[in-house]
DNA sequence: TTAGCCCTGAGA
DNA sequence: TCTCAGGGCTAA
């Protein structure tokens, strides 16, 4: 599942793909991915020269000549490829853009089709991806204010780190890998943590999404990076999709157990309730 | 705050 | 054939 490591990866490499070519095309497979509409899409597209691209959180932004943003969020089984057309599509790809005198093109594919791609004007606005409710990334959270606004939380640790208008960017893995890392039960309730606890979280999740985009991400199932490769990154993992396996600090047996309809993995050893 | 929905492929 | 995986959104 992409989350902040895989999408920082990809737009790195999408950068130094895209920067400065000229649109020239748009086709759109399933219209059901588009929070705009594949009509606007095709007049708006083509002629526009890409300016850059990064990301918030886990949208990438690609910023257009006229000022346009073009928003591409992965889901859980989103992936961009940018290579020479194949004399077959591949299944599941919705959407396709061609470049003035290129002769490789991008290629976004989904299976699930949990991604979501929009054109909006100006960053703020709120209108295609919620993108404007987004709370602060892990690195630019002060560790005060991270450790004072989660004292403030009721709620379970685990589903404050997944809320992404609190803190934006983890998602199931890296908030697995960030609790094993500080020693948290991801069912402690926020507010009863030590402020010590919380300062040792913010920077147990910074750490680890330090080493994560250093390796790539994490290639669980269908993540790859531009040209096809995988992340390297699951292979560290030392909770999430380990059930049943010894804990790498202290051979306990790895748990996992459903928290709001997502798993959460932990070491009950390390992460006492 | 939480349950349910979207969606498909893998595995039991 | 059934169950499960989960990011983000909506409704209760």
């Amino acid at each position: 599942m992409p989350e902040l490591p895989e999408v920082e990866t990809l737009v790195r490499e999408l950068d130094k793909a895209l920067r400065g070519r000229v649109i020239q095309g748009v086709s759109v497979g399933h219209e059901s991915i588009l929070k705009t509409s594949s009509l606007v899409l095709k007049k708006n597209l083509p002629g526009q020269r890409i300016i850059k691209v990064d990301r918030i959180a886990k949208y990438i932004r690609i910023e257009l000549s006229e000022g346009a943003l073009l928003w591409i969020h992965l889901g859980m089984t989103g992936q961009i490829f940018f290579e020479k057309p194949p004399a077959r599509l591949l299944s599941h790809t919705h959407f396709v853009l061609s470049f003035e005198n290129s002769d490789r093109q991008l290629f976004f594919r989904d299976t699930r089709r949990f991604g979501r791609i929009a054109l909006s004007r100006k960053e703020k606005e709120t209108l295609p991806c919620g993108v404007g409710r987004l709370g602060l990334e892990p690195k630019e959270w002060d560790p005060a204010a991270f450790a004072s606004a989660f004292k403030e939380r009721r709620g379970r640790i685990k589903n404050l780190l997944l809320n992404q208008n609190l803190i934006a960017g983890l998602g199931n893995i890296y908030a697995d890998e960030s609790l094993h890392r500080a020693g948290l039960h991801p069912l402690k309730r926020a507010h009863r943590l030590p402020r010590r606890r919380l300062f040792r979280l913010h920077e147990a999740i910074c750490e680890v999404l330090e080493e994560a985009i250093r390796q790539g991400g994490s290639s669980v199932s269908d993540y790859r990076r531009l040209d096809g490769s995988r992340g390297e990154f699951q292979k560290f993992h030392r909770v999430y999709g380990r059930r049943g396996e010894k804990c790498s600090t202290c051979s306990s047996p790895i748990q996992r157990i459903q928290l709001s309809g997502r798993s959460a993995s932990f070491c009950p050893q390390c992460q006492p309730s």
